[in-house]
DNA sequence: CACGTCGGCTAACGGGTATTAGCCGAACAT
DNA sequence: ATGTTCGGCTAATACCCGTTAGCCGACGTG
């Protein structure tokens, strides 16, 4: 899957780059610069500018995907399902802050048919969330007013996770897994009397 | 405090681009366009291109707050006060989701001194949520594992509303301020059993 | 009517950017 | 030893962009 270790060190450098800086004000003599070459030698391991986004972009959200997936097929529990997930969520925003803070910054930045196809795959993965506080509601577990607000809100904590989450920081990735699975099920409204 | 009326529609169609394609991804030829004549000419209205930006991210943040102070300011109890804090946030960046868009997604692309600027009212912004979550904790209305996690939950919600909210959509502005209200209640954990 | 200001225009400046072309030394295989 | 591939390099191409200079017609004012 990953190709030389000048590839990913490359990849890596403009993951760092697109997230500090953005995708437009990031130069490839900056990428080049991180890994110790000149700008046009990086055509000698990547086709494009935007072929490096759309590698980083496409590959974050399928490994999100893939993650969510297995995090609902752990259990059958709908308030389990839900809690999961969203533990998954904010994992994967915590860990992986760059590639997540980038999929969504810098998904202007790229061009179709990329776009179209992560667009579709966000898609897919915010309806499952709507799915899995759907069906909470439905067996009479949680209690909100719109299942797609709920879904919204719950989905804009990982994002923000991305955003203010430091490796070294005074809160661990465990302690905010943990905190946010729980408010995901005060979101839904969980244990909430009649 | 506003200029011209063609200094107006510059500044909404600099506020629109901003918005849909990023601030490096806008040309003055772009914003010129917009309201009819050509890019150079828009230097008979404002200074710059960056000056467009710095007086719409500032102007964003300190409408921002003045709102925020006037919804703590109408009350002493401490569950209304963030629900009342939480409200403004919300509809704010629902009202004004392009300046809440821009004022967050844009500010990399704001230079000095404006950026240090508007980041100590951001920081000044975000410690007043915290405060609010402590004074209720204190006054043994909330139940929070950190005040710090909790105030940023809330926040990001509201950030979250200036992405997807439409005028038009299915949700209108009052249902997802008080649904976001009710939301934020629940997340510092107000009315839990001890 | 004369004059100045306003707000548009085109042309030009100075710089930056992704990408391609073509060269070259090192490493490695035959 | 020879040839080929790999992965650097510099130079050049073909743009694009913010901004400034300088021109000019319309319009209000004396």
């Amino acid at each position: 899957m990953s190709g030389s270790p000048r590839s990913d060190d490359i990849r890596a450098a403009a993951l760092d780059l697109f997230t500090r800086r953005g995708y437009e004000a990031t130069t490839m003599a900056d990428i080049g610069a991180a890994v110790g070459i000149r700008g046009p030698s990086l055509y000698k391991h990547v086709a494009s500018k935007q072929d490096l986004l759309a590698g980083l972009i496409t590959g974050a959200m399928n490994d999100l995907l893939a993650l969510h997936r297995a995090a609902v097929a752990t259990t059958a529990d709908p308030v389990e399902r839900l809690r999961r997930a969203t533990e998954a969520h904010v994992r994967y925003h915590a860990r992986h802050r760059k590639e997540a803070f980038v999929g969504t910054r810098e998904l202007r930045s790229l061009q179709e048919p990329h776009r179209s196809d992560v667009l579709a795959l966000r898609a897919a993965y915010e309806s499952g969330f709507r799915e899995l506080v759907n069906a909470g509601v439905e067996a009479g577990r949680f209690r909100v007013a719109s299942a797609r607000l709920t879904s919204y809100a719950i989905l804009d904590l990982g994002m923000g996770v991305a955003v203010w989450f430091r490796e070294d920081g005074e809160i661990g990735e465990d302690a905010v897994v943990w905190e946010y699975g729980e408010l995901a099920l005060r979101i839904a409204g969980a244990g909430l009397p009649d």
